[in-house]
DNA sequence: TGATGGTTGTGCGAAATCTGCATAACGCTT
DNA sequence: AAGCGTTATGCAGATTTCGCACAACCATCA
């Protein structure tokens, strides 16, 4: 048999759209760790378009997640919400030894005992 | 709080790249279902093209999932191998139950107790 | 006080991807 | 040999994604 693997992955939909998933948390991680939107977004390897774009599909739902300044000391600077925070810790609850579980399952399903 | 859910899936990937997820599992069911790759596409709401375009996909990594016979009675007929089928048992094993725990990790992880 | 620097914010054309129409190939059936 | 319903596929149009280029902003510092 080739070499097949499983993945998985979940998210959360507000209205029915996505509103995170596993790349949307490292960009809020990302933001958390440098201050910086722009910094995140290099950090990552994306760019600083995109990093916006996904902020902007975060937000258009009305929960505020980055509180942003254009200008000033150091050109501006991005810090993320209390929300934020809070959703990105229940996220991983919720992800917390999933996909260990499922590779588990995936391996006694898929490859036989070597008995 | 706005109406959030969660969602999950799993896939299967080959040399690194997408091999069966859902639509494609459905797709493998309604052909076996069928008998037709044509009769399926119908089926499940989306163009004989893009069926089509999924099984070469599938396909490309040497694993045979789709016997095709063109022309003759009934101007052709196409029915999954045993390989096939064992892939799709295989699959709805691991996933067996899944979707059900997911959703009950995240009901205790975001939604309060109502005392 | 005005020039500077580094960030956020955005328009828009290019690039890549997806979609499905149109048509060929095929081989039983009659 | 004509017809029929399926498989197979090229290709153009539509859609989405991508990222370059540039505007807006404001504490700092000369």
């Amino acid at each position: 048999m080739n070499d097949i693997q499983i993945r998985s992955k979940i998210w959360l939909e507000v209205d029915g759209e996505p509103f995170l998933g596993g790349g949307r948390l490292r960009l809020l991680r990302a933001i958390a760790a440098t201050g910086s939107i722009n910094a995140a977004s290099q950090q990552l390897g994306i760019s600083y378009r995109k990093a916006w774009s996904q902020l902007q599909e975060m937000e258009k739902h009305g929960i505020p997640l980055v509180e942003r300044e254009k200008g000033g000391c150091g050109g501006g600077r991005s810090i993320i919400t209390p929300q934020a925070r809070e959703l990105l810790s229940k996220f991983d609850d919720v992800q917390e030894g999933l996909h260990e579980m499922i590779d588990d399952k995936f391996d006694q399903v898929f490859k036989p005992d070597r008995n």
